[in-house]
DNA sequence: CGCGTTTGCACAAACGGTTGCGGTGGATAA
DNA sequence: TTATCCACCGCAACCGTTTGTGCAAACGCG
């Protein structure tokens, strides 16, 4: 079974591949007759055309990858969306490659995205990427690529990503002026930036105020398998905390069953702050005062940064893109 | 900045284009010094072959579609991952296509896959899909297709689904066998297949005991917006209601609110389960006693059943797999 | 030393489109 | 009647690969 080309439809109608093509395109040389026969068979032999052959010719391929870590609960869908939301509209498709987390695999995807001739590159890095030296030969073949999420500093890309020390800081500071001194941090791994940045904002409010770090624990998570027995053993370690800190929601939604294991209830035993995509603190009750970070913005972003910067003949000067968060004050937080 | 082609290598050596094409493919036609030759220039000019051009040659593309309504939060991520783990080792990426829910807009993806030559595709249609005829000019053209999770009934074309009925059946039997007589269950869309279905099985799990619908009402959410409203109604008009059952993990996440809420202690006063992919269980405590669908597992079956058919002459006869889902005893039922 | 075989490479066609250019035929104008 | 022009369409090249075939030089052999 192969599919229907022009080629056959030019027999079909005994005339050049080229009269159909045009014919098909509406070109102002051909005559309104002839238009008319070659739709009609175009039509009744399902014709399709391989934009493949056309992308060739054009050199383009309207297809833009988004590669990263892994395909996760909580941020990727909504940062699928953005991109998506953008990039549809314009023209293009979307297909996403997960690196596995894996510094090997993000390469080898980086080069299959050179290879298959994408039109960009959207870069969200496995946390084992130190550097950009594998961006080395996209950037040489002038292919634009834009870094999303988690980002390494760069000056030669651009880049969009959450302000995370800042939102970090800010609610915190939320807490500490409401009265909390004794600030449990529940924090991913300090070996990635999303982590240390986070921390960073975290340590600034509570040192801004002159209070001791030891009162304000910080919980680090490497992975997700060793969360319930660290998070476990800092809630045990700090019953007098009054207040704790999930710097994302695959946290806080792993944090809230270990807090009503122990009997706390929030808010009148124990406050909850997090960072969050803005989905996750409704599924509790009380829904969880938090920042709000928008994935979809963060994709969306991304996604025009990358427009701006495909079909250019000049890469455009590498843009810094750091997006704020908003304060959602619900019922996870009492004064004290 | 163009990307070096076998023929800048071919021109840089005073070769010929497909001498160097054999040398990168290690033909035995070519001494080995010609061979080193063109390595040696082609890691200078950093050349990364044009896999389009290849396969236009080669009549295949090495990628597969996901045509999807929405990539939503907890079944799609899952659902991708398997779809990956079976499709990436096999050497084929996957290009995501979110329909938005839409008919039109699925039939303009679709027809974007014959475009782009996909070599297969994954389909999980829109809720306003009625029939599969979009799917006759792909037919045609001998482009494999599996349709999963969100299926029709068809003979022409393979499909991977849950169980519905059976999960549904099994999970609410758990709740009766358990003494529980007054059963809220809360389901999305009777519209779409996968929302009637689950509700039969809860249905013929009722009735086959004997007892009165009437005492196990049902609440029906089309959309998340209409969810709140709906299910507080539900919740208040049955205050002796002792069991819940959610269909999805979308709805139990946001059931759990609205039972807090309440006052009604799980599984004190009231026992839940749900129908999960397994990771929003823990999200609460109690964790709830659900029955295991895994997204994942859809998506690797599926991309199996792809597999087997993509390369094929002959289309091989639809399949038809539903899989089991399997019962995770937690702590949120109780024996009354 | 002349023959046939092997070695090592170039030529050209093909994949399925697009497009510049050239050519034919009829109508129009001089 | 003939030169001119335009409408309409075909030829062929091109995008970057792969691959069947052809051909020259080098080689082996008697």
């Amino acid at each position: 079974m192969k599919r229907t080309t022009l080629k056959d439809i030019a027999r079909a109608l005994g005339v050049a591949p080229s009269t159909v093509s045009r014919a098909l395109a509406d070109h102002p040389d051909l005559s309104d007759a002839t238009k008319a026969r070659v739709r009609d068979v175009a039509q009744a032999l399902r014709y399709a055309p391989d934009i493949r052959a056309r992308n060739l010719r054009e050199r383009h391929t309207q297809l833009v990858a988004l590669v990263l870590p892994e395909v996760n609960t909580f941020f990727v869908p909504s940062l699928m969306s953005g991109v998506n939301a953008v990039l549809q509209p314009a023209g293009y498709a979307v297909v996403v490659l997960p690196s596995g987390d894996s510094m090997a695999q993000e390469q080898t995807l980086l080069a299959l995205c050179l290879s298959l001739a994408f039109d960009g590159v959207l870069l969200a890095r496995s946390s084992e990427t130190r550097d950009l030296v594998h961006l080395d030969p996209l950037d040489a073949a002038g292919l634009p690529i834009v870094l999303l999420d988690k980002i390494l500093p760069d000056t030669r890309h651009s880049t969009v990503s959450i302000d995370d020390r800042r939102a970090s800081f800010e609610a915190t500071s939320y807490l500490l002026e409401r009265g909390h001194r004794h600030i449990v941090g529940v924090f991913s791994d300090s070996r990635q930036r999303i982590g240390t940045e986070r921390m960073a904002g975290f340590r600034d409010a509570v040192s801004e105020r002159g209070l001791p770090p030891g009162n304000s624990p910080i919980v680090e998570v490497p992975d997700l398998a060793a969360f319930d027995a660290r998070l476990g053993h800092a809630l045990d370690a700090h019953p007098d905390a009054t207040a704790l800190f999930a710097m994302s929601d695959e946290l806080l939604v792993r944090t809230q069953r270990h807090v009503a294991e122990r009997g706390r209830r929030v808010p009148e035993d124990l406050s909850l702050v997090a960072l969050s995509d803005g989905e996750a603190p409704y599924f509790f009750h009380p829904p969880v005062t938090h920042r709000l970070h928008s994935g979809a913005e963060v994709g969306a972003e991304a996604a025009r940064v990358l427009l701006r910067a495909i079909g250019q003949a000049e890469p455009p000067p590498a843009v810094e893109v750091k997006l704020q968060t908003d304060l959602v004050e619900l019922g996870s937080v009492r004064s004290v």
